[in-house]
DNA sequence: AAATGTGATCTAGATCACATTT
DNA sequence: AAATGTGATCTAGATCACATTT
């Protein structure tokens, strides 16, 4: 891991004008913030928060993606998100300052933008806009979470992993003539996780849904949606 | 339901002093806001939003509680929140203007507070101590949300319903020379909603908490809990 | 070698059908 | 009358034990 702050040949308004809650801003706020902005580099595998550690500042993903997760009492892995450009993670940290009780990985080389929570804490109050882009986004949060609640506690499984595609859908589809094209960004055993069920059942409903020709995997690394309508039909989604 | 704007009887101030978003104003701001704010009342059952309901403002709960709830496709009722004194809701209506994709009903007599969203809006330009604050609690509802999302990952189901019963006695618990003695705000059933499982599980895992000695439930109305401890070693926190 | 798939069992909780309480 | 409890069954998904892929 690198980190970069002042350097010439990166460019420090990437992260502010890749990010959501500095939509709002005009360019020259734009470059103010960057300057408060300090760039990392962490590679795939790389541990950028541990249980435990005191969270100061603010993380916005520049590049590549994370896995926010914490261990079940029974010791199994359960991811809460997989944060991907844009998305940051550590606001909890703006006013309390309680230690992380979830651990933050990254799941392919990753570049970051890191403020302070000190600069960040002042950047809101001459910024009234970015704190309510802030509320915007952790109430979009909230709602995911909602629905991911909803859909988990569904005792339909075939609905919750439906739900599951079409989220990654959303988040990394790219459209082919073929259909919408998922490049997964975890394993089987991730998305098991994420749902948290077993491996094997996640295995046994993906081939599932490829007999039924409503998906296609390649390599276990690629998803193609062929047909999205029958996902949101599973999904109930009507 | 009646709307009381104004009035000389009830104290306007209350709502102010009650809400932890509010905490960080001083008498006088608190007073200026009191003023934008306009109280109504429900009884027990009254629907306050309807899902598809444009909502444009916040509702703060002064007195009594609500539930939060979605259908799952497959028709049940979905507890989402139970909300009680100093929560808030509706705070998502704040930039977006989408319509309500759940339903809030009284689970006893209700008072509330209401801001228009302009007003709020406003009042975060004056008062951005008031939008951190928000970002604190929806932080925190968060982490709530993603423990409560965790433990319904969790298999098992007697660590998932200490859990709840945990939550339970931390919101509505009293302390008595017997132990913690909850008057649950929702019924059986209701409680089988809020994690998603059938009612006569709940049931039977209640009266085997009782066997144990655990618990010890009156009237279906109240339950007392003996040995905390021992839920918290079923809950998994250790 | 690690990730994934698959058959054979096992089991927790759903469902059904009533009995019992409030 | 509605909410709750309880026994008898049923079933979806977990677990185990390997085989197969990458």
């Amino acid at each position: 891991m690198k980190s970069t702050k002042g350097c010439s040949y990166c460019n420090h308004t990437s992260c502010v004008s890749k990010v959501p809650i500095f939509s709002s801003l005009d360019e020259r706020d734009a470059r103010d913030i960057a300057a408060l902005i300090e760039h990392k580099n962490y590679k795939k595998g790389d541990i950028l928060i541990n249980e435990g550690d005191k969270v100061n500042s603010i993380t916005i993903i520049n590049t590549g993606s994370v896995k926010a997760y914490k261990y079940t009492p029974d010791g199994r892995e359960q991811i809460l998100y997989v944060l991907t450009e844009g998305d940051f993670f550590g606001e909890r940290s703006l006013l309390s300052s309680e230690n992380a009780d979830f651990y933050i990985e990254a799941l392919d080389d990753v570049g970051v933008c890191v403020i302070t929570k000190e600069r960040f804490h002042s950047l809101l109050y001459t910024h009234p806009d970015i704190a309510i882009n802030i509320i915007d986004e952790l109430g979009k949060r909230i709602a995911t979470m909602e629905n991911a609640f909803q859909s988990i506690s569904v005792r339909n499984l075939d609905a919750r992993i439906a739900a599951l595609l079409l989220d990654y859908a959303n988040r990394y589809g790219i459209m082919t003539k073929d259909g919408v094209k998922i490049n997964l960004p975890i394993s089987r055993e991730g998305m098991a996780n994420q749902l948290g069920i077993a491996r094997e059942t996640m295995s046994r409903k993906l081939s599932q849904l490829e007999k039924k020709g409503i998906i296609l995997s390649e390599n276990n690394k690629t998803l193609i949606i062929y047909n999205m309508d029958m996902l949101d039909e599973m999904a109930g989604i009507k």
